[in-house]
DNA sequence: TCATGATACTCATTAAAGTGAGTAGTCAGA
DNA sequence: TCTGACTACTCACTTTAATGAGTATCATGA
């Protein structure tokens, strides 16, 4: 029961339809997250069953009519659980650590083109979070906007993403060009 | 597939039993990924029923016999088309970020404990990658190993494990204290 | 000697995540 | 006027991941 804590805990930040969130995970924006448009509609239908969000018909003229959602009483007493919980500690999980785990026993060509693609995305995305990052605490510097800001959570995680994007971006910029100095000094040992 | 390309990269670094494997996986020594015995003993057998891993049987007179595999040829070949494959960026998915974000819409006590305790646990993490690093390097100093070594894969993967974690204490000590900090305003407030 | 824990697995099942395809109206630009 | 993109969803399905419960032997220590 991830995505479900997940929806929940985006939905406080006020009232989204289906479309809305899921751009929202859909571009990672929801920091902490990832998830396709039908599986959050599929989320909130499940949630909306069991009474932890409540939706409301908004009829448009010019647009589809859609069904903007809000979390109810009993989603916050939901949350409370969640959160007493203990978690399970998360790990990274992603396909590009695999490959260069491997890459000393294939063609480290194509991983070295991927690092540097993983780079470029992770950078885009550093600028994204900043600039995110800046909308929320408006005028106020971070520290007071931290210490007395009402609505800080976003902002939390948001710092997280920045962080480990950051940690990506370094790690595939290092990771790249070691192997492809070690490609030059495998070539020179070859020659000699 | 996903578990599928970790197991074989994982062989990679030679040959292991079930239960050997599933003792890495579990610890997340094998930084890039974690499962449960059962899922490695299924996905082994799926691996070896598709050729791409083979097992010897080892007759042990004190212990159960058990079964050692290696990474076939045809496995090789299955990692080369998987490296050279697009990976989708991975994320965070992580339990603690998301009650994090609603940590300001519930109590934040709870997630406090946890974020000290999540704290803890990548401090004994950050001390075993940094033993674990020590000992593939052996007597060389980090450039060298890297530049020269034979078998990097796991180091490298090990040193994006590290970051990982530390970037996960800093983070839980920081927004811990900042909780606390916000506690301590809002009872202040309260009796003004 | 009796419980605990390590080695070494298997089987069955559920839960969660992810994919593909489709509907239907609106709007802006070529 | 036709194309493609955006809003706003739905239905059906497959794949992956995770859980729970066993089995069996041997070694260690209280």
């Amino acid at each position: 029961m991830a995505l479900r804590h997940a929806v929940l805990a985006a939905l406080l930040d006020g009232e989204y339809s289906g479309y809305q969130l899921a751009k929202a995970f859909d571009v990672g924006v929801a920091n902490f997250w990832h998830a396709l448009p039908q599986q959050l509609y599929a989320e909130l239908a499940k949630l909306e069953k069991g009474g932890l969000v409540a939706g409301r018909q908004v009829v448009q003229e010019t647009r589809p009519n859609k069904r903007l959602f809000h979390v109810t009483d009993a989603g916050i007493a939901e949350l409370e659980q969640f959160a007493a919980a203990s978690a399970k500690p998360g790990f990274i999980r992603d396909d590009l650590v695999v490959k260069v785990q491997a890459s000393d026993r294939i063609g480290s060509g194509p991983v070295i083109d991927q690092l540097d693609e993983r780079a470029a995305a992770a950078s885009a995305k550093i600028e994204l979070f900043g600039n995110l990052l800046r909308q929320l605490r408006g005028e106020m510097d971070e520290d007071e906007f931290l210490l007395r800001g009402e609505r800080i959570g976003p902002y939390l995680t948001c710092l997280r993403g920045l962080a480990f994007e950051e940690e990506n971006r370094d790690w595939c910029l290092r990771i790249a060009a070691l192997l492809r100095r070690r490609q030059a000094v495998a070539v020179e040992s070859d020659g000699a």
